[in-house]
DNA sequence: AAGGAACAATCTATAATACAACTTTTCGCA
DNA sequence: TGCGAAAAGTTGTATTATAGATTGTTCCTT
């Protein structure tokens, strides 16, 4: 038997809600019942379900029973420690941001409506009036994420979500050291790129953004030449 | 008591992974050692585990004992499925495949190595000797995944392995409907995007890549057509 | 002495049972 | 009808037992 019993029952369940015959909100079988059903004993479908529980698709409640989940982005984030992120690659991020981003902004541009083009001014705003380490970082994530979601595509406004969560933790305490000589132009950047959103010029858009990024990562290519040189050969020696 | 036993297992653990006590590699002690350390039940020790195993910070080997897992990003990135797996509509994530398969594909010509292209050059040629129903699915799951693993960028790759886990869940069993008319043609798209790799014409790669998704697409949104307008239309009203 | 095969110890996987703690439902009483 | 207490249902934990897998050791063969 390749497959364990506690996975069959993590499965079954995923499955119930994969099919929508489970919606968010509703109550499980009990653990009894699950166990009734395939066969296995509670041992199992508490192993079963107690993962479920860890990656946040279902809710268990003592005496209460168990219950799947609203599919909210706090649910599965918090999953992220610290210690997982050791080995996150900045530039390879980045080269998958450029074509999303890309993505977005233009589908952005193609949907944006008169009160969300309200939203994104005010962050141009404030990075505008930025008072000093103001935190750029929040604004910068604020902008591109408020982009992601009203590209509305939620999928990917949701890897939008994790890209920012790796770079917030994994990039954060270097980010003053990047930006700080291309503040301006970054800034620059962000405004022309909400000038051609709220003009809906798709293309233009999409041609400032990859701009931006490519800036973005020449800067950190300059900063961080030498230590980005030594990681990726120990990686690559270790990969092989 | 506000917070279960398990929990305290969990954290235990968590901080002796955190605070560098046990490293990647390493070995837990034994359920019933950390039963005895703890002052908990065994079934507690094992539920506080299995959550860690499935955000996948521990390994489980039966018979092996219990280990540190080495902090990579397909660990913890497949956590997600599920989540996204909720809200996800099937036209949004082929938006985004194709942004991204476009951005592999170019990588991977790129890169690409003998040996690597032998391999891709292998599933081409299982695909235009298929069998009956010899799941095609599997065999253009495999290639681009495959492409997306010589493109080299590890990040990149990690998402699209989310993206087919996703579609497998999900469009599996409609898959051979939707492809039914067209899939000479889509095997012959496979076809004309290995040569161009083969030639490390990156642009002409691309470009038929992203033709290729578009008449994926297309195909689907024909066959599914009134079904997903009813779908979207209840989305939609149900988002604002 | 080197290599390998059998054996013992260790550990996880699963099961069955019991009880505690908590929540939801039901039902009787005012 | 409304309220509260009992009852039923459900998850959390503990105990005990067995099966199955891996690891480590011993001992035999060459």
């Amino acid at each position: 038997m390749t497959k364990t019993k506690s996975q069959k029952v993590y499965d079954y369940i995923e499955g119930l809600v994969i099919s929508g015959e489970k919606k968010p909100g509703e109550r499980l079988p009990s653990e009894a019942k699950l166990g009734e059903i395939l066969n296995v004993s509670r041992v199992s479908v508490r192993a079963g379900i107690e993962k479920l529980s860890a990656i946040g698709l279902v809710t268990k409640r003592k005496g209460g029973g168990t219950y799947v989940n609203q599919p909210k982005n706090e649910n599965y984030l918090s999953v992220f420690t610290p210690t997982l992120l050791h080995n996150t690659d900045y530039l390879e991020l980045m080269e998958v941001r450029r074509a999303l981003d890309a993505l977005s902004v233009q589908l952005c541009a193609q949907h944006v409506i008169a009160g969300e083009k309200k939203r994104l001014g005010r962050i141009i705003t404030r990075m505008e009036e930025l008072e000093e380490e103001d935190d750029f970082f929040e604004l910068d994530k604020k902008f591109h994420l408020l982009v992601s979601k009203y590209s509305r595509n939620r999928f990917l406004h949701n890897v939008h979500i994790i890209i920012w969560d790796v770079l917030q933790k994994t990039l954060r305490p270097k980010y003053a050291i990047v930006t700080k000589d291309s503040l301006a132009e970054n800034i620059a950047h962000h405004k022309r790129i909400y000038d051609a959103i709220i003009h809906r010029d798709v293309d233009l858009a999409r041609i400032y953004t990859v701009h931006h990024l490519e800036k973005v990562i020449d800067n950190f290519k300059c900063v961080y030449n030498e230590a980005y040189r030594a990681e990726k050969d120990k990686a690559q020696k270790k990969g092989t």
